[in-house]
DNA sequence: ATTATCTATAGATCTATAGATAATGC
DNA sequence: ATTATCTATAGATCTATAGATAATGC
């Protein structure tokens, strides 16, 4: 059944969205391509009319949440012209982040499952990665833009091993403990 | 064809090894029960005389490691007496374990993964990381222990997330330019 | 503990077709 | 407007693999 060049772009769109979430909440290999097209709203005869294969998704579906979380980013640190990085820290490192991954960074969710993929998916990890140090570097204490950068790297490096950190660990008051230890140490 | 208690034991330790190293190496899902069993130079058929499920097997190979992982640190933190966070922080963050996942600590390989699975993998996790918090509490800055142990929380977030963008990162400057400001930033 | 087997699932491929797009004709 | 062509999708199927179970043997 044919359908619209717009209509076939939509689809697309909606095989990205659907693999984007599905992925952070189940791992790459922990969803089907079945289950992403069913929630896409299609078959999964129609998939290879879209991708290559299920590494190619993976890594498309990779830049897809990587753009979200730069345009993200921008958003709350602009929305915060006087402390943006606590504000972005707040929101990286929030309960609510925790609880959604399908919704929230790639790299506690899927950092460790991507640098075990191919190339096209640690080019998008590293591009992806590239922009939000820029935004760090950014907001950054520091007076040049060389310790500003050293000070990005080792603020994202707290803020992913918090969340993958409060993720896997089964008490809540200690899950808590941790994001609230990662934000005062970036924040101090 | 029956074996004797002790080389029961030596069997499942045997199994319980190389699970330990595959799964760090390719994730829990990454690896099937076949591969392992024959790593251990057995059957994929024994398998259930040792274990009742794969889960089962990946919550005692998680412990497994994470022993191991204790023990390794306490022994890296008593050979430096005089400087130990900055022997732990050293071997840590060191290319040498970012290339061999297989043999590191399993939290920066297989935390996110281990955050999906059920309870007792969550549970080994997270009784494993209070055993490193322990040792990193003892060894952190700070009067009180209550601040010691804020700043070890703090610290293992950036070690395990600096180790985890270390390796999914494909640009091999950027990678050993994350490690070292996590290790500058982590000793300041 | 080995060997064989079962069952389910997953990525990938194939075929037919609905229906969109392009070419043709009035 | 008609006709021809093209192609995205559905549905079926293939092949490989994986976890798990059963039968066998020492």
């Amino acid at each position: 059944m044919r359908v619209s060049r717009e209509k076939f772009a939509a689809n697309r769109e909606r095989i990205l969205d659907a693999a984007a979430v599905l992925f952070r909440d189940k791992g790459f290999g922990g969803v089907g391509l079945a289950d992403i097209m069913q929630t896409a709203g299609l078959t999964h005869g129609g998939f290879y009319g879209h991708f290559a294969s299920k590494e190619d998704l993976a890594a498309e579906a990779s830049r897809q949440a990587l753009r979200r979380s730069e345009r993200k980013w921008r958003q709350v640190v602009d929305g915060a012209p006087d402390a943006p990085l606590a504000a972005l820290v707040d929101h990286y490192l929030s309960t609510t982040q925790r609880d959604r991954p399908a919704r929230g960074c790639v790299f506690p969710a899927l950092g460790a499952e991507a640098a075990r993929q191919g190339g096209a998916v640690k080019s998008a990890f590293t591009e992806g990665m590239e922009e939000l140090i820029a935004i760090l570097t950014e907001i950054a204490p520091g007076r040049t833009a060389a310790v500003r950068r050293k000070r990005a790297l080792a603020m994202f490096s707290t803020m992913v091993g918090a969340m993958l950190l409060a993720r896997v660990v089964d008490r809540d008051t200690l899950s808590e403990e941790i994001l609230a230890a990662a934000a005062g140490d970036v924040l101090a």
